[in-house]
DNA sequence: AATTGGCAGTCACGATCAGTGAGTGCTAAC
DNA sequence: GTTAGCACTCACTGATCGTGACTGCCAATT
């Protein structure tokens, strides 16, 4: 059993060594903290740390490292949310964005929190579910390309690129273009699709190829979930960090570089961590934990946003596992409500 | 004076250093290549290309390495467009994509060609600047809230959020949008500016400031320059390559996630290097001729693609000047023209 | 029972050093 | 212009050896 101080011991071998990246010993601790015992005291303690695999020696005679486990108990028990400096509050209040789009507000928001952490961060697209039909476009772009353009109520935008078959000619273009938007507008997103369905129908057996071929496009886009993008920044931290990766970081950066694995890591930790560390509402993922993604050495530090749309998504950043967690979870839960702020209903 | 020789001996210090990565020396030379002279020949050769600083010996008692002066050579003399491998061929031909996006194309694009080089890709997005209004959307999010959405014939989509002061008014902003619509669809990007400088005039006292927010957000979204974004694959790559950094790659991976850097930096390409390399299209910087960007160490290719917009943008590769430029070369080039084609009118 | 001082033992790390080998530069001969 | 030969340079490797920062354990102390 690891008593009080055994704990408290275990806390500053963690930031003493996320602080100066060398294995901590027992007369660097006592040098360094107030514990009112001897080294040889820490070194018991430090004994029973290690039988319960907590830290672990790199070699015979030298000081400790956390492992992933201490790191855990370190998040779950006894890190504090460190308040951001003013620095970091001033640095996320400069942010306030002009008028600007979407895309522009997500990709200050990742570059932000890169910066605040010093880490690899990660925002992922909201998708808007509870979202209304507002209009559908079709334009031609040469005698055979056709692009369709889908606007929601809720601000979200989704075009593609169509080959048809047949020849386009503007006049019925025009007119399914009107029909288009007199049948579906106003309509909630499922009904949208239902009705798409049976949309061809009403035009005659020559027309109907093609007007089928656009209303599969439009199905696909309104059931499209842009919650499968997401936005990377400061992958040039992983290089700065390298001495943290035993081998190269290049597995690394090549996971990464897979939204997918990460988009499936976002919800993973969604549904596992994402009560237990509710309280503060970020979720951390430590090294082992994400072996099958490929990061089994990294960390991962999530929270989720909200949008006025109703819609979840989640931030957070990666990096190595020797990171400063109270630093950086302080930063994406408070970028997580700062985001959450700029885009709901206020 | 180099020789005719002398130049072939360049060209296969060049191929064999980026081979092999290490230092070539004279007989490893004649042991792989049928020159029909001795080492000691090829020795007085590589003196006189170490006189004109075409190659440059890392110490004194080892091989010789290509200079970034022998690179550019290379480059524009030497260079043979090797033909790609008929595995890249069929890489290129699966990527024929089925209908998507502009988005998803260039996204696809841009890991195409990351995979073809094993460097780092980029894709400049194409600015569309002879296209004409298609429509005009404005979608109130909250109250105070409104998006703005502009199309065009040529099938640029631009979305913007405006916080507006007034409270919002459902019947007026339909007034609004039919006005705008009748007042701009058809007309070119330009006249269109034109015509929203003086819109707001033509309503109430009252009214004006409102529509003069919508109308300033929708002049910015007409001339707003797409082109000002670039899409980024593969610098897991820049971390395979690490070895051919000098120090660390991180100011490397710092330079280019600061994206106006790459996009000036593509600018002077065309400028510069336009023409030169235009015989096959592909512009080439290679080393110290990057400094100015933070890129000494790295060099980049490049090619311009076209639209059917009429709109040039570039796409191209980063990495250590130590690269197969051969083969890179004729993969920009064949993905440029892909894309071209791809995205042209035929 | 918890704490402490002391001491032997371990082991990574850095410095030193000699041997090895790939590769050059030069010169004299062809 | 080309070649063979030879002396010379210098990075690299591996071995050896201190050095120092630790721990682990034990017996003494509170």
């Amino acid at each position: 059993m690891v008593s009080e101080r055994g704990l408290e011991v275990l806390r500053v071998i963690v930031q003493d060594y996320v602080a100066s990246r060398e294995p901590v010993g027992s007369k660097s601790i006592v040098e360094r903290h107030a514990f009112g015992v001897s080294a040889a005291t820490i070194r018991n303690d430090m004994a029973l740390l290690e039988d319960e695999e907590l830290i672990t020696a790199p070699h015979t005679s030298s000081g400790r490292v956390p492992t992933d486990k201490g790191y855990r108990v370190f998040v779950d028990q006894l890190a504090d949310l460190r308040p951001l400096s003013p620095a970091q509050r001033q640095a996320i209040e400069a942010f306030v964005g002009q008028s600007a789009d979407l895309d522009d507000v997500l990709a200050r928001t990742v570059r932000l929190l890169s910066q605040l952490t010093h880490q690899v961060a990660l925002v992922q697209y909201p998708s808007l579910s509870s979202s209304k039909v507002r209009h559908v476009e079709l334009v031609p772009l040469t005698s055979t390309r056709l692009m369709t353009v889908f606007i929601t109520d809720t601000g979200r935008v989704e075009q593609r690129l169509i080959d048809v078959s047949a020849a386009l000619d503007d006049a019925f273009l025009a007119d399914l273009r009107a029909r288009l938007n007199a049948a579906l507008v106003g309509l909630g997103l499922s009904d949208a699709a239902a009705k798409l369905e049976a949309f061809p129908d009403q035009f005659s057996a020559e027309r109907r190829p093609l007007v089928a071929q656009v209303t599969s496009t439009l199905v696909e886009q309104v059931l499209a979930n842009r919650q499968d993008r997401l936005l990377m920044a400061g992958t040039a931290n992983l290089a700065r960090t390298e001495d943290d990766f035993s081998g190269s970081i290049y597995p690394v950066l090549e996971a990464i570089e897979e939204q997918v694995t990460l988009l499936r890591l976002f919800g993973e930790m969604e549904a596992e961590h994402g009560a237990p560390q509710g309280a503060h509402g970020v979720a951390v993922s430590i090294g082992q934990e994400n072996a099958d993604f490929g990061l089994g050495q990294t960390s991962v530090l999530s929270s989720g946003y909200t949008t006025s749309g109703g819609s979840v998504a989640r931030l957070g950043v990666l990096g190595p596992t020797r990171m400063d967690y109270s630093n950086n979870m302080a930063a994406v839960r408070a970028v997580a409500r700062y985001l959450s702020r700029l885009l709901g209903t206020d």
